[in-house]
DNA sequence: CAAATGACAGGTA
DNA sequence: GTACCTGCCATTT
């Protein structure tokens, strides 16, 4: 299982900060977070910090306590999607279900696995497109 | 050290 | 539009 280190403590923490500031009822996808964070070719591993975001969040908060400015609780994960706005298939299809009634729920249009509304403008830095 | 594994992405057929 | 295929890279086996 994926870890905590002192090596990818930052790439953890900024991936977990930025997903916090996507605002409801738009998403964004792996790919863009990965560039928000300055690690363009970690993509897979912004699907790894969310998948194991409940584990790896409460080892942040052990190191750093009042720094960590986020709570698995509060971590809208949903609001990630795959390129092309794909709800990313898992081996248990338990957390896509989760996903795709989440987003629904917060407004966002999702059909035949996959966000519909491309409304992603105007949430961080500059306009970011996909 | 080599091989396999992923909530990924982009290109090609 | 869909289906593969390849590149990617941290982790695990």
């Amino acid at each position: 299982m994926v870890k905590i280190t002192e090596d990818n403590k930052g790439f953890y923490d900024a991936v977990y900060s930025v997903v916090m500031l996507i605002p409801k009822g738009k998403v964004t996808t792996y790919g863009h977070v990965a560039e928000l964070v300055h690690r363009p070719a970690n993509s897979r591993q912004v699907g790894s910090a969310l998948k194991h975001s409940h584990l790896l969040i409460s080892q942040l908060a052990a190191m750093d306590g009042d720094s960590v400015s986020y709570s698995y609780q509060g971590l809208p994960w949903q609001r990630v999607v795959g390129s092309g706005g794909k709800i990313s298939p898992r081996s248990d299809s338990h957390g896509e279900l989760e996903q795709v009634t989440r987003l629904r729920q917060e407004g966002v249009e999702v059909s035949e696995a996959r966000v519909v509304s491309l409304d992603r403008y105007g949430w961080f830095p500059d306009e970011v497109s996909w």
